[in-house]
DNA sequence: GTAGCAGTACGAAGATATTCGTACAACTTG
DNA sequence: CAAGTTGTACGAATATCTTCGTACTGCTAC
């Protein structure tokens, strides 16, 4: 698995760093599910792309596809098409070099509302095929 | 008379500092006019109310009503009835409190977008009653 | 007392975002 | 090769937010 930079899929169109305004951000960190992929990609994952199913939402598919697209559209999250699938990964370099003090504030506000929106019985196990 | 904090108006209903949420707060800031009010708040204002009438927008004033109303609701401003008019003021000391980091944030990135809308030679004097 | 001013309350129209069902495409497994 | 799985694309219904016009209130000035 040479994990090389120059193997790993094309990025999907999202602003550049330069376009990212502070407003978009915090309209797309707005909603609590956002904000919960957001949180999780912060304080969960290390520097690997996730699949939408990592994260264990409840919702249907479509609705999740839509708020990661607004999530990349803001530019809080990077996703690449690995194969079939479209992996997500936070802006965490760019995040904190245009808006300073920003991760560790959605850091900071880990217990405030729900974490896991609903899955008591049902822990998201990792991805991975037996 | 003194001027002293008991002789102020009373404080409009707001969260306490308890049920801020970073969500709602971002939500109040993700437009661009309630994100200049805030930011106008924190870089000019010292420690006195302002009147709507001081940002110098020339949206229709039930607009601005509107804005104010949900900015407060957010908890991002206090508002007090001072006599006929309603005075707002950025709740400084609640949102470093809660979200350290925040303002600096708005304030960090200030030359982003619009700075005010439109009022070139209407400067912003101050309210006092002569 | 009368006219003028500044701001809020209320209501409605319009735009926008969210949610979801269904159909489709590509990979994986046996 | 056939079946199953996962996720996206598209479209429509719903909910929500935004915007604005109008009417009303209370103070100020002369």
């Amino acid at each position: 698995m040479g994990d090389t930079a120059t193997e790993r899929p094309p990025l999907l169109p999202e602003p550049s760093i330069e376009e990212l305004r502070l407003e978009a951000v915090m309209g797309a960190l707005a909603d609590p599910l956002r904000m919960t992929v957001a949180r999780k990609l912060l304080l969960e994952s290390d520097e690997f792309d996730h699949p939408c199913g990592w994260f264990g939402f409840d919702r249907p598919k479509s609705s999740l596809t839509h708020h990661f697209k607004a999530l990349r559209e803001a530019g809080v999250i990077h996703q690449r098409q690995y194969g079939l699938e479209r992996r997500s990964r936070l802006r965490t370099e760019d995040l904190n070099d245009r808006f300073p003090g920003l991760l560790d504030l959605i850091a900071s506000t880990a217990g405030d509302g729900e974490s896991n929106p609903s899955s008591p019985a049902h822990r998201p196990e990792a991805p991975g095929t037996s």
